[in-house]
DNA sequence: GCCATGACGGAGC
DNA sequence: TGCTCCGCCATGG
C-alpha cells in the first residue's frame, strides 16, 4: 500500500458537504506538514479511482489550480455547491464553517474557534 | 539509484 | 493584507 492509498482511503471518508485541507489530509494520513504529498496524490487520481478530490482545497479555503489536473476549478466550485457549500464573494470557503473535524474534540476545548465576524 | 517535480503551508517582510 | 521564499519527501522517469 503505497503512501497514495492511504491519502486517497482519507479522503473518501470526507462526508459530503465537508471539506478538508491537504495539511489536514496529510496528518490523518500520518505524515504531518506534508500537504504537498496530498496534492501531488490528488494530482494523480484517475476518473475511475472514485475519489472525492474537489472535497480537498489548500488552507486558504480556496481551490488550488493546476494546468495539468484533470478537472478545472470551475468543475470543483460547481460539485462542492451541489453539496452545499457555499462560497464566499471573494471565492473562497468559510473554512470554519465546512472543515471536516474527523476527531471529537472536547466541546470544551472547541474554543478553537475564537471568534469570527460573518 | 539519483534528480526534478509538485492541487501546499507557514513564517517572514 | 498580501506576496515571496524555503522546507518537506514520495513518485516517476
Amino acid at each position: 500500500m503505497s503512501a497514495y492509498d492511504v491519502i486517497y482511503t482519507i479522503v473518501q471518508q470526507i462526508p459530503v458537504g465537508k471539506v478538508a485541507t491537504y495539511g489536514q489530509i496529510a496528518e490523518l494520513a500520518n505524515m504531518p506538514g506534508q500537504a504537498r504529498l496530498v496534492g501531488y496524490a490528488l494530482y494523480r487520481v484517475a476518473p475511475h479511482q472514485a475519489v472525492p478530490w474537489h472535497r480537498v482545497i489548500n488552507a486558504k479555503g480556496e481551490i488550488s489550480q493546476s494546468p495539468f489536473r484533470h478537472g478545472d476549478d470551475n468543475l470543483q466550485r460547481a460539485l462542492l455547491e451541489q453539496e452545499g457549500i457555499q462560497f464566499s464573494p471573494s471565492g473562497k470557503i468559510r473554512l470554519r464553517d465546512y472543515r471536516w473535524q474527523p476527531i471529537d474534540l472536547h466541546p470544551d476545548l472547541t474554543s478553537e474557534t475564537s471568534y469570527q465576524s460573518s
